[in-house]
DNA sequence: GCGGCCATCAACCATTGGGTTGATCCTCCG
DNA sequence: CGGAGGATCAACCCAATGGTTGATGGCCGC
């Protein structure tokens, strides 16, 4: 079985080949979204773990699509530090097979990367914890607007600023925000955008 | 040369005992700050390798603290995946020989191993940029209360559960806010917030 | 010892923000 | 067709926040 490694930290793809030299045959490793796609496209392999975050260029769910969208593409695993909603369910839309996080334990990367291989789907418990979660907990999804105006929130403006930013009234601007307030589970601005980056619904840049 | 490596991620452990092979021995692996306590005191090593987010328990400045404070101590390098102010503060403080990212080339990490060995420190070039420019920038110096504060401001407290965790009054609150805004050049908690995370002032986690 | 910086507190005031209720219009979906 | 959910707006109230001025005591360094 041949395996590609991207992750852009050079201590984790080492690690990833130690650990995996047992099991199977380490084909390549990639360092960026972009070299994973050419990697996997040269390579053929059978499964490829996939870090999410890359630094500079695509990211890992991009990288994910471009990989399925290769003739003949291979499984591709997600193996990342992070469990936060909406990385999985992006993940799982792009198409990957699975979800693991760094802090597992290898047997459970080899059963993982095992299952892969054959076709099916692997996901850390934790991970299938927050899934069974958002089954349970449904309209708890923000809505487009609603993630705009966090985004426009985490700038720091006021909701006059906001108001006259998205050409509507301070009291549109006060429901949208009860409303995020409510789906985040707090009760300030200054909360909703912490919540909101670290669940990495919005990005600080 | 001994070394012991300190990580609570197993992928991570094996990569740096992959990378480190040629270069020296690998004497342990430590997953937690008081199992490193513990193998420090028994291999005697000359350089320990440490995280500095442990998972539960002590965490790795505390561990650095504990490690340095045994009979004929082992330099200590910091080996992290982040460069926040008061990461790399808190971790000079406690003792530590040297302060790398995980993202870091291997020459690097070997060169900081050797140098730490030696007795000399290592840092990555961007925790020096970091250092240099609190350095440059004397006037717009966070203070450490005001650090603090921004930490839980983070957390979205408002100004009376501030007061209240801090032992302090509501006006005391008020005038730190001031100030932080006047440092960071904002105008509100929520702007605070975001430009000290952006500015690795803080981390949200 | 004096100036500078920090931490602490007080009182005032205008603006902003959060909570509530209720409403209209739209689109999508069964 | 009817209901669900999203986006829009209004009026009300109270609490929280930000801006200002001014004051005290501690500590450090020149």
């Amino acid at each position: 079985m041949k395996i590609l490694i991207v992750d852009d930290h050079p201590v984790v793809r080492a690690g990833l080949k130690a650990l995996l030299a047992g099991e199977a045959e380490v084909a390549g490793e990639a360092a960026t979204g972009e070299e994973a796609v050419a990697m996997a496209a040269a390579l053929h392999p059978d499964v490829v773990l996939m870090d999410l975050q890359l630094g500079p260029g695509i990211d890992g769910v991009e990288a994910t699509r471009r990989v399925l969208a290769l003739p003949r593409p291979p499984r591709v695993l997600i193996l990342t530090t992070y469990e936060t909603d909406t990385d999985i369910v992006s993940a799982v839309a792009a198409g990957a097979s699975g979800y693991l996080l760094k802090d597992a334990p290898p047997e459970e990367l080899f059963r993982a990367v095992r299952a892969a291989a054959a076709g099916q789907s692997a996901m850390s418990p934790p991970v299938v914890a927050r899934l069974a979660r958002r089954v349970r907990e449904p309209g708890s999804e923000l809505s487009a607007r609603e993630t705009e105006i966090l985004q426009l929130l985490a700038e720091g403006l006021t909701n006059d600023q906001l108001a006259r930013r998205l050409f509507i009234s301070r009291a549109t601007v006060k429901t949208h925000l009860v409303h995020i307030y409510a789906k985040l589970g707090v009760d300030s601005r200054t909360a909703a955008v912490t919540t909101a980056v670290e669940r990495r619904l919005i990005r600080l840049d």
